[in-house]
DNA sequence: GCATGATAAATGAC
DNA sequence: GTCATTTATCATGC
């Protein structure tokens, strides 16, 4: 009835069905979001907390003592750096 | 055995307070008069943000969560219309 | 009991 | 590298 006009509409031109219109779908292998254990938690902070930017070596090391791919090491001191420079910005007060 | 302790317990910034009745009338009104396109620039995120008396980043947040759920809404809805839509296919074909 | 806002992994643009 | 996102998960409101 009335969904069905919006979803006619929706699916026209929308950024957000990528999926609609886009031949190849590498959306579709995302990787699923798994949260990291406590442990691990842990580990990173610790590292982050004496560096925010991680070495390669050390990348290496963390990786195989937490079972993470090098890739979400790296990803995760990003968006660390990230949390952080929010965390400042909400709170400017002795940093 | 997958112990998956996690550190939730000194999250305590999810303090979360829903958005006044006018706040999110004026998110909703924004976001599907702009359904082709729901990102708003910076500038409108910050007009946004004033009238509704909110933060960039919760207006961030707000649009965030609307996009997603919207669109798993209109995929269920897809799906239903598919089936629909193979039905009356089939009892045309017959 | 889900709706909703905030945060945590993961991706991609640049 | 940053940074705006997507997505799943978390925590709360009601």
């Amino acid at each position: 009835i009335q969904d069905a006009m919006m979803l006619a509409r929706f699916k026209m031109n929308n950024p957000m069905m990528e999926q609609e219109y886009v031949p190849e779908m590498d959306h579709r292998c995302r990787k699923k979001r798994k949260p990291y254990t406590r442990y691990q938690n842990l580990v990173l902070e610790s590292e982050f907390n004496s560096n925010s930017y991680i070495t390669r070596q050390k990348r290496w090391e963390i990786s195989c003592k937490l079972n993470l791919s090098e890739r979400q090491i790296k990803v995760w001191f990003q968006n660390r750096r990230m949390k952080k420079k929010k965390l400042q910005i909400k709170k400017p007060s002795t940093g | 055995a997958v112990m998956i302790l996690r550190s939730r317990f000194l999250d305590a910034r999810r303090k979360r307070r829903n958005f006044s009745k006018e706040a999110t009338e004026i998110l909703n009104e924004y976001f599907y008069s702009h359904l082709a396109n729901p990102y708003p620039s910076e500038e409108a995120k910050d007009e946004l943000a004033k009238k509704c008396g909110i933060t960039v980043s919760q207006v961030s947040n707000w649009f965030g969560n609307k996009r997603i759920r919207y669109k798993k809404n209109i995929v269920k809805a897809q799906e239903e219309a598919n089936l629909y839509a193979a039905a009356t296919a089939a009892a045309a074909a017959a």
